[in-house]
DNA sequence: GTCTATAATTAGATAGAC
DNA sequence: GTCTATCTAATTATAGAC
């Protein structure tokens, strides 16, 4: 395939390869710090440490620069849940979904964007609202409320309605990961510590999924 | 005392507190909807529907103008909090604090800037929310984690440190209504309903609340 | 592919008339 | 106590040199 007819990856295109990554992850910190209205992309191109008529070259304007850096922290995530989903999937149900909860909790900590957009979108109706929903935060809830039902049927999950069940663990895993400054502040809680993490996992478990798994 | 020395109020100060009224309600929702950076102090004039400098003449700035909005949300969900305790004072203290609970889920959903405004603050370091953990969170979060322990002692909240599980239920009840925008668009789940906020209230309660009390 | 320069708009804040 | 007019700075986006 690559016989030459394709053009091979040159030095600048390597160069703007790079540029792009970093206004990327430039655009995640800044979006989620401040929210897309709040956000100059002046700030985010010094940030990424670029000349900010970059943005417009690489990206065309904010809202797609916007789209761009979601779909990147998200597809990524996607790929994380999935690999732990076949990882574990010999283990009973109940182990699986600890599982999941704890690279949930590890990967919200190391990406603090993940959370922070979804907050900052949540809060006013917008066409970014509406795009991540579709395609992103739709189907992890459909996914992940019908994880909830079956371990309902267990008799491991309370009972309830799923998809808040689901949005409960989403609150208190990443949207708590999120809140990681105010309870520095409040409270001797720094989720910076793994160990903090872990005792976050362990205590969502032991709330969330209070059955024991009996093998049908 | 209101022999004539001290200033009657008249038409004019009655219609200035009118118009500060109308610039804090509009700055809440504002704030809430966009984080402080990205709101603009004319946005929030117009959705008062006033001119623009009478924000710098009744509040100086944004920045105070900022703060008082926070302690008007602030002081009003603290008197309801507080009201709801010494109505329910003579219940046991898993009733008791399952009607705060409910309390709280409800109050949220009327005042939705509440949460939000946390939100849109944590998300970043700043002088803002240093002050509002001093002021608002630190002092809410010291009371609810002794409430808290006091449950665990009596086996009727799960073990684990009470700040996590304070702000466990803080995120899964003012944090989860804070994302009602969400909810709504993915899964059937529409918490501006009196219904969805009792359902939500109850849940919470049979999963962080399992135990069932017993007089000591 | 990257830069400088700049247009057009909007921001927070103020001055001074009424 | 309220308004119009305006200043300065920062914003998104673009045009065109290199």
């Amino acid at each position: 395939m690559s016989d030459g007819t394709e053009p091979l990856p040159r030095k600048q295109q390597q160069r703007s390869l790079l540029t792009k990554q970093k206004l990327l992850d430039a655009a995640l910190e800044a979006f989620s710090e401040h929210g897309f209205k709040g956000t100059s992309t002046r700030d985010i191109a010094a940030r990424a440490g670029v000349h900010h008529p970059l943005i417009t070259y690489h990206f065309s304007n904010k809202d797609r620069l916007w789209r761009s850096a979601v779909k990147y922290v998200f597809r990524d995530f996607v790929a994380a849940l999935q690999q732990a989903r076949s990882e574990y999937q010999n283990d009973c149900p109940k182990a699986r979904f600890a599982a999941m909860i704890r690279i949930y909790v590890h990967y919200a900590a190391r990406n603090p964007a993940l959370h922070k957009i979804i907050l900052q979108e949540s809060s006013n109706p917008s066409d970014r609202l509406d795009w991540l929903s579709e395609h992103f935060l739709k189907p992890l809830s459909d996914v992940s409320s019908g994880l909830i039902a079956e371990l309902q049927e267990k008799g491991v999950v309370p009972a309830g309605n799923p998809a808040l069940i689901y949005n409960m663990i989403r609150a208190s895993s990443g949207g708590l990961i999120a809140l990681a400054l105010e309870l520095k502040s409040t409270s001797d809680i720094d989720l910076d510590r793994a160990e903090a993490l872990d005792d976050l996992a362990d205590l969502i478990v032991s709330i969330f999924l209070p059955g024991e798994f009996a093998e049908t």
